[in-house]
DNA sequence: GGGTCAAACGGACCGCGGTCCGGTTCTATT
DNA sequence: AATAGAACCGGACCGCGGTCCGTTTGACCC
């Protein structure tokens, strides 16, 4: 019987060649990204770019939006490093109100930029899973740092809601807004939902 | 040349089999989503359960979602007769801020139901096109008629966006939240906006 | 080094959405 | 009724996401 003695080790450990291919896909990936946007990224293109069989990429990573989903991740991580310790006013200072519009002019321009991406992504991505996002939990304590009373979960929803890349694809490029239009808007929804 | 008096008629004109089998399509799609649900509607199922080829659904509807769409359409069309004509609270009368309240609750409540078919009917369907939406002109009127002030469109927008499919299948599925929370929820957002 | 076995690998395979094109059918016109 | 040609029809075909299973490989213990 094996030992496993990684005492504070998560999953039960990764092959190399496992570990080694996740790399090489991942890197495959974004070369592909770049190379022929987010929808040109197919499996087996993928698969190909990094040298493996299509198996290996639904097996190291469960389907296509999990494959997306992973890709983000590296630059949502480094948006949320931004967010818990960064420069203000989205990093941590003293008037949550400041850093509540400054998280949504952040999350309005990624949205914006990274859409594709993030939409295929899907369910694997931004939004899911463990109950709740880090942007929810964020929305959420900043609007109780304010001092905001009623149903705070769902107050942040319903501020959220209107920077989702749905939504966003829609204001810009079906009834032609510009950025700053949105910006402004949601601003004044802070502002209302805050004055309550 | 033809003559083309069809005065205010639409389109050059749909050939009496087209006319047919558009019909045997949509009821055909009809019977298969209660007998196997929406995705078990498939195109080929579609075609054959219809008894015509594949290809005729795709000139008839487009793609997928175009199908979708036009299924969509048909109980989304007595809706909207029930906002314009049918009786209060979402029917005409003279409390427009009533009115929006029970827009919202009749919107949550249909969005939840049909989910499923609204999404498979994707950007053809509630959304897009024609600029802006049966739900957006209707909401932009209510927030008028109560007398908000600011960026109408933008304000309408962030009232619907807690609406969409997506948002509410997260907060049921995902967050446990029961249909009496949200509906509160969404009143509670809408007093802050028109409160302004 | 050699042996063991779980884990990873690869690529054939499937069903679906979507396209294409040769043959067929309806409508308008005479 | 006959003609012409546009519109429609069917189904073979393609690429993609996803699955499956026989084969290989790496980690661990002797």
């Amino acid at each position: 019987m094996p030992i496993e003695l990684h005492l504070a080790d998560q999953q039960p450990l990764e092959r190399s060649d496992a570990a080694r291919n996740r790399e090489a896909l991942l890197e495959a990936a974004l070369r592909l990204i770049d190379r022929c946007s987010v929808d040109g990224v197919t499996m087996g293109a993928v698969a190909h770019e990094a040298g493996v069989g299509k198996g290996t990429v639904f097996r190291r990573f469960e389907s296509r939006e999990g494959l997306m989903a992973a890709v983000l991740n590296r630059s949502e991580t480094e948006w949320q490093a931004a967010v818990l310790g960064g420069p203000p006013p989205l990093g941590p200072h003293d008037d949550p109100m400041e850093r509540l519009l400054a998280f949504g002019h952040s999350r309005l321009r990624i949205n914006l930029t990274h859409g594709a991406l993030i939409t295929a992504a899907g369910h694997a991505g931004a939004r899911s899973f463990a109950a709740v996002s880090f942007s929810a939990m964020h929305v959420r304590y900043l609007l109780t740092a304010i001092g905001v009373r009623g149903d705070i979960p769902l107050l942040a929803t319903a501020l959220m809601a209107p920077l989702e890349v749905v939504i966003l694809e829609q204001q810009v490029g079906k009834e032609h807004m510009d950025l700053a239009r949105i910006e402004a808007g949601w601003d004044d929804l802070v502002r209302r939902v805050v004055a309550g």
